[in-house]
DNA sequence: GACAGCAGCTTGACAGTGTCAAGATTATTG
DNA sequence: CAATAATCTTGACACTGTCAAGCTGCTGTC
């Protein structure tokens, strides 16, 4: 397939094609769309040349979550960099930029956040997961806990973007009735955060 | 298999045998334990068999979520019931039996609220969903809607309960090191809920 | 009561899937 | 250069959903 080369028995960059090939499925044809054999015609190779790179199926789908995790925060701080340098602007540039990401990788995003996480016991694997995860951490920080105790920001914010998402994604935020959409703003404003004092930036 | 009856040709209540053997399969052995086959196999049928009574894999999936609907209505039903007559109780009930309907029925819960939403296009299909929906809009109705138009109450709840169901789902929310589990009370105690005036029941 | 029609189920086949074992090819290393 | 390891191919297997064709027994009509 490349033209630097004259065709080799080895491809060379199997593992990132079929990475590449994967997310492509993914977005292009939805979840299950997603499967070995296809990714190995994608990157013309053999059905069962997937195997030496990945640990079968689950294997190859860890790399796509871990790629996607990638582009996941980096959508994030994109949105965060663009944003006023101030607490709430840069919460709702998070959120903005997880929804985002969802949307514009519709496929690859349902693969991500429906996967059951064992990334914090394969610490290896989830370096990606734990940048993205800390972007939100880092959103939630200049934020007062709830009387409850702590962290409880930091859920409530991941819980309400995470199930807005969510909804989204399953259809159920469809404008169809007399209501039109409700946007994330409006409910992000309905949760009480106080800043914390004496911090910048 | 029925000892009132000599064994038939017909097998009398393949319909919801089959049902009943799928939501058996998911939640015994999660989402990739449910096929077509199995269901049929469980219910001492030929493969092929359940065509006859689903239009494929995609048809037993919707008669399954369709079941599954009327025990999560029934679910926070129950759990409003119990709860004393007042706005905010009734309210946590209902996101009490949400979350406790996934926790009991993992793999059902998994299969009904990830499955993308055609219930409000086949009204006849979406009786149970509809009845399901309806718990959670009037458990909101109470609350007086945001400043920034209708509604706000409904999805905020409606996303912060999801959103905390699928993290609890993906085992996000696993107390695992130092900070103990983060209570949904605690969320919802963020929101800011005000009763509207003149409101019984 | 007999017979046609039909719904319910079976059998057999097909393409697609993941996974394994064995072998061929190429790159790397001593 | 030769041995070894990495990479990929080929072939096979069990499992999946789906379709076509046929068998079985119930139901309704004359």
């Amino acid at each position: 397939m490349s033209n630097k080369t004259v065709k080799s028995h080895h491809h060379g960059d199997l593992r990132e094609a079929l990475i590449n090939s994967g997310i492509q499925l993914l977005n292009e044809g939805g979840m299950n769309a997603l499967s070995l054999r296809k990714c190995a015609a994608a990157a013309g190779v053999s059905h069962a040349a997937p195997a030496h790179h990945f640990s079968g199926l689950q294997g190859l789908v860890a790399a796509i979550v871990d790629r996607g995790m990638a582009m996941f925060a980096c959508a994030m701080q994109k949105k965060i960099d663009q944003a006023d340098n101030e607490p709430i602007a840069r919460l709702l540039a998070m959120c903005d930029g997880y929804l985002g990401f969802a949307i514009e990788n519709e496929g690859l995003a349902y693969l991500m956040f429906n996967q059951k996480n064992d990334f914090m016991e394969n610490q290896q694997q989830g370096r990606n997961a734990n940048a993205a995860f800390n972007i939100l951490v880092d959103s939630c920080a200049p934020f007062k806990d709830g009387p409850k105790g702590p962290l409880a920001t930091q859920y409530a914010v991941w819980s309400l973007i995470q199930g807005y998402t969510h909804l989204f994604q399953m259809g159920q935020l469809k404008a169809d009735q007399a209501c039109p959409t409700v946007d994330f703003t409006d409910l992000l404003a309905m949760l009480n955060l106080e800043i914390e004092s004496n911090i910048d930036c």
